[in-house]
DNA sequence: GCCAACGTTGGC
DNA sequence: GCCAACGTTGGC
């Protein structure tokens, strides 16, 4: 099992919808980077909800992976704005998941909490100057340091 | 609103 | 294949 962390504007799509929704597909990832990890993705693996470009920005929930990954509809949506004319049913080119609601941290864990764990979090990608990816691998030390020792949470 | 960092595009 | 120009991300 792996851990991720997946970035999302709250003003768009946060961890209140989905929670709201239960289950939701996680589309509109146009990067190579961050798609190809997400095709890595497997069911079962849990997911970091981070809220970006918000005040202030942070770890919000958990989600986990319930489908693996499959052609993003919405590149060849002309309406969406996620729309990209490259994308064929043949070639769709870009990804998505589907993620289901676990849990929303009773407090959010903020990006400056997250720069104040020095050594346990030394290899999030997350806190890499200039890092912009939207989805990332985060290694088992940091996600336990961040479930457990930050977020308080208890696996049943 | 600013701007650093990064990814993408396209001329050559 | 190089690289300048441009667009986007996202913290501040």
């Amino acid at each position: 099992m792996n851990y991720w962390l997946m970035k999302s504007e709250p003003e768009v799509f946060g961890i209140t919808d989905l929670k709201l929704r239960g289950t939701d597909a996680w589309d509109g990832v146009r990067n190579y980077q961050a798609r190809n990890f997400m095709k890595d993705m497997k069911k079962g693996d849990l997911a970091f909800f981070y809220h970006s470009n918000c005040k202030p920005p942070g770890i919000a929930g958990l989600m986990e992976v319930v489908r693996e990954a499959y052609p993003d509809h919405t590149a060849r949506d002309q309406g969406s704005p996620y729309f990209d004319p490259r994308s064929s049913p043949k070639n769709p080119i870009w990804s998505m998941v589907d993620v289901k609601f676990v849990c929303a941290f009773s407090q959010l864990i903020t990006l400056e909490t997250l720069r104040e764990q020095g050594e346990a979090l030394n290899d999030l990608l997350l806190l890499r100057k200039g890092n912009r990816l939207s989805v990332m691998p985060v290694d088992k030390k940091a996600a336990e340091h961040i479930m457990h020792g930050l977020a308080g949470y208890k696996t049943t």
